[in-house]
DNA sequence: TAGCTATATAGCTAAATGGCTATTTGGAAA
DNA sequence: TTTCCAAATAGCCATTTAGCTATATAGCTA
């Protein structure tokens, strides 16, 4: 119970669900998901956080970069099913539909670059 | 987006997630529900709202009495498939398997004659 | 070493949430 | 009609949450 009610709760931000379906396309760090979204790095931060504790998420460091991933192999149970669940439903969502159309040119070599 | 998030939030709250299991038994009324939680009265009609809010649940009146059941029928996509989740799935949660072994001796009809 | 950059943490505020008691509503029965 | 009962609503309070700014941490790089 627990568990799946930890899940829910990190599913039910509507920010939360589009940093996971983003993640579908690539892995991202956090200052190419400050690029994506109008939210202070320091929210993305705390988001991320509430979805690694609920195992929808991992990251390893790479430099002083955080790169985030879906948390497919080691994900309990709930986790697991709800980002099968999220990849095979398309969310109706225009911020979502614009930072999809963004994603392409987010990138940290060039964020570092700049 | 917005309907999926109605769900999970309706879904993160583990009272709200007990209804939903106990509803899988039987269809129950709020006098019934009062006697299985020790949630007020009040509270217990707050949560279904939420969980009518987000058709994972409908209900009929009946008398006085308002029966609610799970509301797969008219269910819109994820409230469905969480109900179907739901099912499949068991959550271990010593509450909920209190109230499961007091459930055949809650019953309507008893607590309206009392 | 000093300084820059990416991320995380601390700490604040406004809004949402889950509980309660008191009250209202509406049907059933005396 | 009056009363009674189940359920819903109103309104209050404590806690949680999602955002922010400011600060700390930690890894590169000059």
């Amino acid at each position: 119970m627990r568990d799946f009610v930890k899940v829910m709760k990190a599913l039910a931000d509507p920010n939360r669900v589009r940093i996971l379906k983003l993640l579908q396309e690539k892995e991202l760090c956090v200052c190419e998901m400050k690029e994506l979204f109008s939210l202070s790095q320091p929210t993305i931060s705390k988001h991320l956080r509430v979805l690694e504790e609920a195992n929808l998420v991992t990251f390893r460091k790479q430099g002083s970069w955080a790169i985030y991933r879906l948390g497919h192999e080691q994900s309990s149970g709930h986790a697991q099913a709800m980002l099968a669940y999220l990849e095979q439903t398309e969310l109706d969502d225009k911020a979502f539909k614009d930072m999809l159309q963004h994603l392409p040119q987010v990138d940290r070599e060039r964020i570092a670059a700049a």
